[in-house]
RNA sequence: GCGGGUGUAGCUCAGUUGGUUAGAGCGCCAGUUUGUGGUAUUGUAUGUCGCCGGUUCAAAUCCGGUCACUCGCCCCA
């Protein structure tokens, strides 16, 4: 029985799903090469220190979510929980910081060790842009702009907000975080089982506690805004100019927090309330510590990922048909012909089905539930008169035609009604 | 990792206070229609009642464990 069932966490993607997931890929693909990225992919597994460096150990993703082993060598390697560190280890590793900016985009499995739930699984796909080289606030604009105009081209930009958020440069998280922990230190036997716990480990999370009594002692806390130095103002204030002028909605949310070490200035993530408690589809910012933790020069560098499953649960489904065309063999006689047949329209571009079982009326029903418009009929009567019944199954209307004008038949049949949508 | 819910046919689910042959709808397959689909009608079939163990004369039903799914927390895509 255990080995008929995937592992926990993981599913198979059947054909339904997977072209869903394959249509967003397609559009995201386009928009962000319209800005400029170019598609890369990296191993989904690196050498350990790849993610345990940057992400910090402490953090949750390494702590407890990622999927670790040694190969036969005894090196410890794991398995990709996100993308963006290894584009930039590959960044590194490929010279190319010196040639300098370089915009990416890459699509693939990620794998975090966490307890599944709808929108949430051990195995699931990204889809992420990456901005790197620059220090302009354009560059942010340009991250979240992609990001919008890929939500907007699926059609799901309107059942998400964007909350933005700026964390500062290091000096300013820096300030703020140790006054977040003066204050809240004084409160520390009110606070939840949680947040004692993140005081030690990321206070700002504290901030979004969806504990009661965490809220009503965070209302009174000092305000991340409040340290920002000028420049880290700055930044995130041409950023906003730059989003409002190109018309892109977005919620300020001083309580938007990342848990990874290396992020700074910009925070965004779109938000959606159709997925339960995995709400967010996209999610991102500026990394501009990632590069020298990895060991790379100081780097500016902005980026997105999207939850390639999350999007495909939130665009509408429409199911397209799998054929064009029915060949209805009427007995054996008609077998090879039939087949050349076939062959020959679906050398012309459709697509065609050949039903096997059951007798004339049962392959026309087959036929007609996997989407065919148009069925031909071949048997010994037409093979005799050297002629091809055609079928136009909306109206039943039948004719019979030579196979040279039943190509063209064909042909014209469904450029009209390529038109027509 | 923590807490709640669920697990009966391919799908959606019913199954009364434990009682003998486990049901419905949809779908599937076949016939009405031996070379003509969508509608209609008739009929057939389908289940280790998630798995393991326990209580009992008797378990789908009660108990324990386990696996999976699901919702919330944590965290994030």
């Amino acid at each position: 029985m255990k080995p008929m069932q995937p592992v926990r966490g993981t599913s198979d993607l059947m054909p339904k799903q997977k072209s869903q997931m394959n249509a967003v890929v397609e559009t995201a693909t386009l928009i962000a090469n319209r800005y400029g990225f170019q598609d890369m992919e990296t191993p989904i597994f690196e050498f350990t220190e790849v993610f345990s460096r940057p992400l910090g150990a402490s953090s949750d993703v390494v702590a407890k979510e990622t999927y670790s082993f040694e190969d036969r060598g005894g090196t410890s390697l794991t398995l990709r929980p996100e993308g963006t560190a290894s584009v930039m280890r590959a960044l590194i590793s490929n010279g190319l910081t010196q040639s300098l900016p370089q915009k990416f985009f890459y699509a693939g499995p990620m794998f975090r060790y966490e307890r599944p739930q709808k929108g949430r699984m051990r195995l699931f796909h990204q889809f992420g842009c990456e901005f790197i080289g620059s220090y302009n606030p354009l560059a942010d604009a340009e991250i979240i702009g992609c990001a919008a105009m890929i939500l907007s081209d699926l059609g799901v930009l309107d059942k998400c907000v964007l909350h933005l958020n700026s964390l500062g440069d290091t000096k300013s998280r820096d300030d703020y975080r140790h006054a977040l922990i003066t204050y809240l230190s004084d409160y520390k036997h009110l606070l939840s089982q949680d947040s004692k716990r993140r005081l030690d480990e990321n206070p700002l999370r504290i901030l979004d506690s969806k504990a009661v009594e965490d809220q009503q002692i965070v209302e009174n806390a000092p305000r991340l805004p409040e340290f920002l130095t000028p420049q880290a103002t700055e930044h995130f204030d041409q950023l906003t100019a730059a989003l409002d002028t190109a018309e892109i909605d977005w919620h300020l949310d001083p309580t938007l927090v990342r848990g990874l070490d290396y992020y700074s200035h910009t925070a965004f993530e779109f938000i959606t309330q159709a997925l339960g408690s995995q709400g967010t589809v996209l999610g991102g910012g500026r990394y501009d510590g990632l590069s020298a933790t990895l060991g790379g020069p100081d780097i500016g560098a902005v980026g997105f990922a999207a939850g390639i499953e999350r999007l495909a649960l939130l665009v509408d489904q429409t199911d397209e048909f799998i054929y064009d065309v029915g060949v209805i063999l009427a007995d054996d006689s008609a077998s090879s012909v039939g087949f050349a047949f076939a062959n020959k329209l679906r050398s012309c571009g459709l697509k065609v089905d050949i039903p096997l079982a059951g007798q004339v009326g049962k392959k026309l029903k087959r036929a007609a539930l996997v989407g065919c418009s148009l069925c031909i009929i071949i048997g010994e009567t037409e093979i005799k008169t050297d002629t091809i019944q055609v079928k136009i199954m909306a109206t039943g209307e039948q004719k019979q035609l030579t196979q040279i004008e039943v190509v063209e038949f064909a042909q014209k049949f469904f450029e009209q009604k390529q038109e027509s949508i």
